[in-house]
DNA sequence: TCATTACTTGACGTTTTGGTCAGGTTTTGC
DNA sequence: GCAAAACCTGACCAAAACGTCAAGTAATGA
């Protein structure tokens, strides 16, 4: 939003804001391996030895939990009230850490923002690997789906928060991250219809057959409140869960699979 | 947020807000109606009498065009921006009535809120309309899945404000909103019900094929960045919603329809 | 025509919020 | 053990945002 005024100073480097060789903010930042670090265990008792240098890792190790519980509270809240509902103030509070601490880590919220976004592009191609060719398509689909909705519903959070994101237009997505994100649909794409050639599945348009499976599939996270409602219900269930799986994976599979006799 | 000042002054009438004997807040106001009034045209030209006393009709004139402004600005706003990240001068600007002014009409952004989910929720009803029992499943469903996107795609804006509103756990649903919609939802499910006993469907749970239903067509409005990027394109076009809206009918048709032969 | 009611609006007050800073403490490398 | 770097934080600031007010002008009804 605004950037360090620089015009006030001629000296760039007036506060030595601290620089990570590998980028300006912890794009790489895992949350598993910070809560790792946040326990004391820093990579030690798998295999007897430690596998990174213990110097750089036990350097970054306050940075990383540091930065990890300001992601973990950011989420939360930009998931249930968006980017402009959420106050650093409370993000602080949720970390535990003092606001102007938060600042240090992060220059701006936009910052803290980016950073997730990137963070959850990664999990973008992750259930789609079972749209693999060598396999078939039924066997593929119905793994897909399952790892799809399963994902929404373990992150749930996550899984809003790129909800939120969506609606408002996607204007924290790069042209690079979209790019990618075309470029892993384009493949699985192929292979939909390499099944289809193959005479294994009816002719439908792959990208619209992955959306809606997207749609469906992240529907029961995102708005829970709706498929509640609609179930007469407080809360889903886990059994509600496992029936819109199989809701799902019927209208589909009988949707695009060819029947075996044909 | 906060409340009228009323400790500073023991006069509780202080300030006439005007309220009308409908209600605190106009929530029947509609859209149409009041742009009608805007252009002048009140209730004319239609089979040349004038239906309701011209009286009360012209008394309403100002305020119904009014709201309409800031109703009409504000959903636009929210959709994009979400409830925190709107601001009242934005609305003010947006709907060319000065900031004080919008105050005059509603007396929170919250009542601006609750005023559109509201007149939102008028329209839940109406797609499903063509669960019709006397018809036949598959003209039914192949009408209702037209209808809903059709609506989700004309109706943009309001499409992605209930989005945003269910995403964030649907705060401003009242109690007896949350029942209607079920008791909507639960009369259409018998209906499908009835329709599988028939045997002219499979037995599929009936709500979460509607869920399934709306969350596919809602997709293609809610979140069109990621339908877009998916399809390589800038922006959808009316193709690219028919191409749609073909897949989820196969899906759909072929899911839940007994096969004509059985 | 005149009183009453409805509408309009520029200017103001208060609180909140993103962001800064200076000076502290801890950790690290040697 | 010590200098340098990294980390921590209470107090502060300017801008923005919500909401208020008082003093208007226009519409209405008798």
């Amino acid at each position: 939003m605004k950037f360090r005024n620089l015009t006030e100073t001629s000296d760039f480097f007036y506060k030595p804001f601290p620089l990570r060789k590998e980028g300006f903010i912890a794009l790489d930042c895992d949350t598993a391996e910070a809560e790792k670090a946040d326990r004391g265990e820093i990579n030690a008792g798998d295999n007897g030895t430690t596998m990174v240098a213990p110097k750089k890792n036990s350097e970054a190790r306050i940075r990383a939990r540091n930065e990890a519980k300001i992601l973990k509270a950011a989420v939360d809240l930009f998931s249930r009230k968006g980017f402009d509902g959420t106050r650093i103030a409370e993000i602080s509070q949720a970390s535990g850490l003092p606001k102007a601490n938060v600042y240090y880590y992060f220059e701006t919220k936009e910052a803290i923002y980016a950073t997730l976004i990137e963070r959850l592009l990664a999990g973008w191609d992750e259930a789609l690997g079972h749209i693999d060719p060598a396999r078939e398509p039924e066997e593929a689909l119905r793994d897909y789906i399952r790892a799809k909705m399963d994902y929404s519903r373990k992150h749930l959070v996550d899984s809003r928060f790129f909800a939120n994101e969506m609606l408002r237009g996607g204007r924290f997505l790069s042209r690079k991250q979209k790019k990618h994100m075309q470029k892993i649909t384009k493949e699985k794409a192929a292979v939909i219809e390499g099944w289809i050639r193959d005479g294994k599945m009816a002719p439908v348009d792959p990208n619209h057959l992955f959306m809606t499976i997207w749609a469906s599939t992240q529907f029961y996270a995102d708005f829970a409140t709706v498929a509640a409602v609609t179930l007469c219900k407080n809360r889903l269930t886990a059994r509600d869960y496992e029936e819109a799986y199989d809701n799902i994976v019927t209208l589909v599979l009988n949707g695009c699979l060819k029947p075996a006799t044909a």
